[in-house]
DNA sequence: AGAAAGCCTCGGCCGC
DNA sequence: TGCGGCCGAGGCTTTC
């Protein structure tokens, strides 16, 4: 789905609307699904004025002159104005528009229509957010909030790979940044956090903000250097190592066996 | 057929 | 033994 570089992407496209005021609103039951009922949605954006377009992590934010609206884009969604324009940018699922996966949206007084694409109902609306589950950002993560990314208190901690992809720690991260991250960094996402040494931390720390930067700059997050060697009995674009695969974090992620350690 | 770029829930395990 | 927190597994959902 989209990681934090297509949200940060679809919250460009959402400034489009500030200023813009909400005439009505929908969304099916699994959009609304954090809500109490689908109606809760459309009752709650109706007149709202739209006074920002912000973003923590993976969750778009409207703010408005009453209530924070959220949106998620879960695996599979994309934000569209009006039109279908921005489908192509959509690495996985399908490359094309069905009026049936539109899952929900906001009309806007001046007649255009915020509306959220999503083929596998993952996607979700809310209404005020709540904003301290959510670790800092990860596109303006500071030195220091990246020290407490990688400092665990007891313990050896989670595995890197999980650590990253964790929003409570940092908001943004995906499956495909994380393998990035690591591969460039070096390092072998099984690695406990706590047992990071400091030459480590550097490289990871370097590494994580260079691939935001230059995946960020060549238009999304499957466009990553390890990308090539990502499936089963691939080898690493760097060196031609085996690339490795297993479960960690819950997400399919792929390493370099040379290279990362 | 099986895996997929997210997230939520549940249950086991560990430590106090 | 009891409890809370941490962490991994599994489910959700549909598509290609």
């Amino acid at each position: 789905m989209p990681e934090i570089l297509e949200v940060e992407s679809y919250r460009r496209l959402a400034e489009r609307v500030v200023g813009a005021t909400i005439a009505h609103g929908w969304a099916d039951a699994y959009a609304a699904k954090k809500l109490s009922a689908p109606s809760a949605w459309s009752r709650a954006v109706k007149g709202l004025t739209i006074h920002a377009a912000s973003r923590r992590g993976k969750l778009l934010l409207l703010e408005t002159d009453g209530p924070t609206l959220g949106l998620r884009f879960g695996m599979t969604g994309v934000l569209l104005l009006d039109a279908s324009a921005g489908l192509e940018g959509l690495f996985y699922g399908p490359h094309r528009f069905k009026e049936e996966w539109l899952r929900a949206g906001v009309a806007l007084d001046d007649g255009r229509r915020l509306l959220v694409h999503d083929p596998r109902r993952l996607a979700r609306v809310e209404v005020a957010p709540a904003l301290d589950q959510l670790g800092p950002d990860a596109l303006t993560l500071t030195k220091a909030q990246f020290n407490d990314v990688v400092t665990i208190t007891r313990g050896d901690g989670p595995a890197i790979k999980a650590r990253l992809l964790d929003q409570s720690v940092v908001a943004g991260v995906g499956n495909l940044l994380g393998d990035e991250m690591l591969f460039r960094a070096g390092i072998d996402p099984r690695t406990p956090t706590g047992r990071l040494d400091q030459v480590q931390r550097q490289q990871l720390y370097r590494a994580f903000n260079q691939t935001l930067r230059t995946l960020q700059r060549r238009g999304g997050s499957h466009l990553g250097d390890h990308m090539d060697g990502r499936f089963p009995g691939g080898h690493c674009p760097r060196d031609g190592g085996a690339m490795l695969s297993e479960t960690i974090g819950g997400r399919t992620t792929y390493w370099c066996s040379q290279h990362q350690h």
